[in-house]
DNA sequence: TTGTATGCGTTATCAG
DNA sequence: CTGATAACGCATACAA
């Protein structure tokens, strides 16, 4: 079924059918009825694809996921989703890996179905790689950056402040009288490097030491370099990167009939509903994702309709306090 | 940059860059080798719009999702996602509003887009408005419904036996001395209805009584209802539609002093992340939703390339023995 | 108010 | 092995 075929039905011609479809003036009562009623009956939509061809936009928004596993990506993805179907957008969500080869093959396919715009959600889209993707596959098509940096006439970002966020978070322990401080760390990201700089910082500003972890980036990943922790030495405070390593954190304490926040005090990232639902409930650092992909869409749609968009935009954090640390 | 560009620089043809760019075979190594190279060095890609008109086919899968709070739906649609893009699919994800306009209008974006095949996720888009939805607009589609029913040709299903499921959980705590019931439910779905149907089945079997609560579909709802049980009257057992709720219920338990599982045993569904991070952590109905997800996604290629699709398939559910529950 | 012709970027058929 | 040409479904400038 083609606007041809409505026009054959209606007797008319295939422009006048796509004028009233697109609720364009100039067309009489009398016939514009008679195509609605036709169009209705059918069941026929417009081809998008073929619009798309013709108009020279796709209507398509292009978001880009590092890792999908982080419930804290999706859910930002998903704000972005329905903020701009509101506005007629469709989001095609591609998942990359964490291998150079893939997110290129994804910038590619973004590419190849022309995207009117995309964000890229996660610091892991900063890189080298990922620049010249971008430079030679989707030059002139804009781009915002979600907590991530790419100089290039295109890209705009909008970050958290990351290390502010970890370093306040010191300082309040700091603050509660705490002084033997453990840092777990997942991933190896930009993000992540940022939040490990602010607790370097906060630590070394108060002339202290920090013994800093690695782990996998799950529930079993914080327990599991909790136990360590517990194994080595003394600890009465621990930072976590993200609030499900926090969780297996308190798991773990607690297994150990440690009291949190008595004996040790934890803090993660993201207020998520993990800090939530941890027993007890786990400090956090908001850097308020929600109002960050709100600001993402926003600045797409400013860049996409040729208005001055933010090129830089630094969202504040917030310390969420619950049971795990001492009030 | 088109493939004319591209064949105006080699000083080719356009049927020859597509050629080379399909590969075809029949074309030079000395010509291909210069169209890749120009191609290569320019950044091109094909567009899929144009393509798609051509071969009468978008590569676009569309995914509904019901409600994108509940994390269970968002989990499936990645695993699909995943799937989809490994055979050359883009999937565009939708979020319907549970109001039927809404829902309608999501299947219409879908049919504009041409999409070559599509998942409703959630069992609440087993409505009659939904179905003529995809009578008048997408009546030759190929569709699969994650754990909902449509009774239309082209219209598959992949549904958990949340029924049993629930049965077998019941009768799990009868088994454990468990007389005294109550069961927290979230909206009402048909999957709910069928969840309900499976408690009061068993409750009725062992000639029980069971008291029946609605709540939010949240952490909070889950809390609030369990307190309204707790002002009531007596319970040793109860269940929760989702594992936020029960994760809600073990925190609201938690804070009345009530000891879990020996005063009062708690099981979820789902066997979600939240079954697992909460204190104690949470028995739950698994309906193996990533299992499920994989056989929409075999299913709607079955479909999708002609061979013969199983038209309904139901997966059996597990029960998942945690903290919360007697062993 | 309506119709005709053309272009959008690609594939496919048919010649050469 | 390669090149014209039509077709895909729609929008739009230009004519009538």
């Amino acid at each position: 079924m083609t606007i041809y075929d409505i026009a054959r039905i209606a007797g008319v011609s295939a422009s006048t059918v796509s004028r009233v479809l697109n609720g364009r003036p100039g067309i009489s009562a009398e016939t514009r009825n008679r195509i609605l009623s036709i169009t209705q009956a059918s069941g026929f939509e417009l081809s998008e694809a073929a619009r798309g061809l013709a108009k020279k936009s796709s209507m398509l928004i292009g978001i880009l996921v590092s890792d999908i596993r982080n419930q804290h990506y999706t859910n930002g993805a998903y704000v972005m989703v329905e903020e701009f179907q509101k506005n007629g957008y469709c989001s095609i969500i591609l998942n990359t890996g964490s291998d150079d080869e893939s997110r290129v093959n994804a910038v590619r396919m973004l590419a190849s179905r022309r995207v009117d715009g995309a964000v890229f959600i996660g610091s892991s889209f900063s890189s080298e790689s990922m620049a010249s993707a971008v430079a030679t596959y989707m030059p002139s098509t804009p781009i915002v950056m979600e907590n991530g940096v790419l100089t290039l006439d295109n890209v705009y970002s909008v970050i958290a402040d990351d290390e502010g966020g970890l370093r306040a978070a010191v300082d309040y322990l700091y603050g509660k009288g705490r002084r033997h401080f453990s840092y777990v760390n997942a991933n190896d990201t930009p993000s992540n490097r940022m939040k490990r700089e602010g607790v370097e910082g906060a630590i070394a500003a108060h002339g202290l030491e920090c013994r800093f972890l690695e782990c996998e980036d799950s529930f079993d990943g914080g327990y599991e370099a909790t136990n360590r922790i517990l194994s080595e030495g003394r600890t009465d405070a621990i930072l976590y990167s993200m609030d499900i390593l926090a969780a297996g954190g308190v798991r773990a304490l607690s297994d150990h009939g440690i009291s949190v926040p008595d004996d040790v005090a934890v803090f993660g990232v993201d207020n998520s509903i993990y800090s939530v639902i941890s027993r007890p409930s786990i400090s956090s650092v908001d850097t308020n994702l929600s109002r960050m992909s709100s600001q993402c869409v926003r600045t797409l749609e400013d860049a996409m309709s040729g208005r001055p968009a933010e090129k830089m935009a630094e969202l504040p954090y917030e310390l969420v306090i619950r049971e795990s640390t001492p009030r």
